[in-house]
DNA sequence: ACCCCGACTTGATCCAGGTCAAGCGTCGGC
DNA sequence: GCCGACGCTTGACCTGGATCAAGTCGGGGT
């Protein structure tokens, strides 16, 4: 992606590699000093932030490859905890050498870029999720999601393991674990995936993403598209 | 913030005023090319995603001094369109030469970084509200969070017009425009403000502070708070 | 090997808020 | 100044999914 040999040496250097972390370990805690990004290696991560009432909301599962902590630059500070699902190796980028760093590297400062705005552009695909969309839509989305994540890191994309649980995965999609539970009985009943406690088998990605939202026959739909209107 | 005036003139050299926008004027549309980011002077602009059925989502309503365009950088292409709500000053600040200017000026680069951060965090804000908050919690965390960014701008905070409509609110908040209205009118039956068209006065910020979360009688609250556990 | 607890499923019921259906007031166009 | 239309309000009704309430199952600890 742009960078040299010496480059990605240089910042290899200030990634430091931590011990294996276990199941409940945080990475960091709500309220915590923020020193570090955060890179999921192998095993899997949530992050979530406590809302006021003393309950939380799950803001992400963080797989392979992907990145954690972005949202915590502007205040200096977490505002959300993460917690490891899994045992999970986990490297630790110091955010002060790594921004010393993409001041000289200019290839780099661009990736760093297109990495914190492709955060907000997921963001935004969640706000249309839990905005407009129906709990089928959503629990399928979220199949879809883990299953295209996987793929990418070289995984099985329709034969996977759940690291987290119902009620988990209810909160994040912002539905009641009763919810996602029917869904998946009957997603399996429709012939789409094979469930068995956390072993998830997907049996047809296409009828799958066909749910999402493209097609189907329109259901809710808040904003009845005037349609005739002209000079639009 | 750490600039220079030097800097300062620099970054203004970048910037490129351009004539007043119209209401319904376009600032980028969904599938451009992505060459800038937008800041707004004055006036107010939407955000809008057009979901695959025909409908769209509002992404967000952009006030004087906050900044559109940063989603686009990752896939170098916009991934919603920008609207602008009424007659409107709009700076335009091409990226190419922000990110060379970044490179050179740590104090700006971390300025970046930082702004980018907060639209991440903001984003997550908006996660919590539409995956768990109830459609008055909603409402009244909008109408909070316009009083706040006004006040920001040395405008009042309790007294102000809405640019967009209340087919616009709900369906930035994720709800029909008749539950929008509704509510609209039981706020100001219970005090809290008066509404009169677009024409809106605050009367009691600290009651509908109140509304948005921190206290209430707990009601929906779907992850029960598995209290006791003590090793947690 | 057993027990216990937490995770999950399934059914019954309820309700917030979406949808449908009239009006009504305002504003822009002529 | 009149007219048409769109934006907003209000009421009646309906439904998706939350909540409540039992079970059932599996896995880890002793």
């Amino acid at each position: 992606m742009g960078l040299t040999p010496e480059d990605v040496e240089r910042l290899d250097d200030i990634v430091k590699r931590t011990r294996p972390l276990h199941r409940g370990d945080f990475l960091f805690r709500n309220g915590d000093r923020f020193r570090s990004l955060y890179v999921v290696k192998t095993g899997s991560v949530k992050s979530f932030a406590p809302s006021p009432e003393g309950g939380e909301q799950v803001l992400g599962f963080h797989l392979p490859g992907e990145i954690i902590g972005l949202d915590a630059i502007e205040k200096d500070a977490h505002a959300c905890s993460a917690k490891v699902l899994e045992t999970s190796a986990i490297c630790e980028i110091p955010f002060g050498r790594l921004e010393e760093l993409t001041a000289s590297i200019a290839s780099l400062q661009h990736q760093m870029y297109r990495l914190l705005s492709k955060e907000i552009a997921h963001d935004t695909d969640m706000l249309l999720l839990l905005g407009k969309k129906s709990a089928e839509e959503r629990l399928a989305a979220f199949l879809i999601s883990m299953s295209k994540r996987l793929q990418k890191r070289g995984l099985s994309p329709t034969d996977f393991y759940l690291s987290m649980s119902r009620h988990e995965i209810g909160n994040y999609l912002g539905l009641a674990v009763e919810t996602v539970s029917r869904l998946f009985t009957r997603f399996q009943d429709e012939g789409l995936m094979l469930v068995d406690r956390k072993h998830i088998q997907l049996l047809n990605l296409e009828a799958l993403d066909g749910l999402v939202g493209g097609a189907g026959p329109c259901r809710q739909q808040q904003n009845r598209a005037r349609a005739p209107v002209a000079g639009d």
